[in-house]
DNA sequence: AAGATATAACGAAAAAATTAGTTATGCAAC
DNA sequence: GTTGCATAACTAATTTTTTCGTTATATCTT
């Protein structure tokens, strides 16, 4: 999957919050000093050539809505960096930012639950 | 910390494994086609202005360097990824890639065992 | 020293990304 | 129906990024 540019991300995430949106929307979720409407109008065509997204028209006006999910999205962005930047191990990461204490006792406790009953899960289905 | 363009990112990701080396090591290290020597070089020099990487001159020749270490711009990276997809928590972000089966059951398992060591080594600090 | 070679610096062309003005069209208000 | 408004499409300007030709200079070879 292709990476988003700067601009096509901000669209983006507003987008995945919104669910859909028109241009009109879109644009109200920016800060000040918001870009103009046609910024936003032409980047969210060009998301649509990239299949990001797709519209539904009413009449004239368009209604954008993503083709691919944030989660989608996160998934192969953060796939691209592990592979990059951790030779393809997903644990490497984490122990890395574990020990450089990006994570809290609190959040490794909760990551371990999950990771138990992940592991159980897996194993039961052999 | 800024983020690298896509091709700085590919000049870095080169010096970060020779540690250090002159554009022509660099450009031995680009699959074919290879870009030009001059390509190399411009690209090296913007990310001096960028404070990424610093030279030490033998006369008229430099040797480049990583000002910047992969793991900091991991840290860096990463951290606006879990900023901007997982409303900041390290966690959030762990549990969807283990629930997605991203992550082997024997890297859980590591994972776990480091983060019991990790979680032991906090709480022992009080 | 003269010529050849290698390199960095410079400059500029080309490509990609970003921003926004202009235009055309449809709908709404009157 | 005419006018005004909102919108998408189109176009273009600007900025950023990428690429590389040209030039100047230092070093090496002879």
């Amino acid at each position: 999957m292709r990476e988003l540019t700067r601009a096509e991300e901000q669209v983006m995430q507003v987008l995945w919050k919104l669910k859909k949106g028109f241009v009109k929307d879109i644009l109200e979720h920016f800060d000040d000093p918001k870009p103009a409407y046609n910024t936003i109008s032409t980047i969210v065509r060009i998301l649509q050539d990239k299949g990001f997204v797709d519209h539904k028209a009413y009449g004239r006006t368009h209604e954008y809505y993503p083709l691919v999910s944030k989660d989608d999205y996160s998934k192969s962005h953060l796939s691209n960096f592990v592979n990059d930047y951790f030779s393809n191990s997903f644990g490497k990461m984490v122990s890395f930012f574990a020990k450089e204490n990006h994570i809290s006792v609190k959040e490794m406790e909760e990551i371990m639950k999950i990771m138990q009953n992940e592991v159980k899960k897996q194993k039961s289905k052999k």
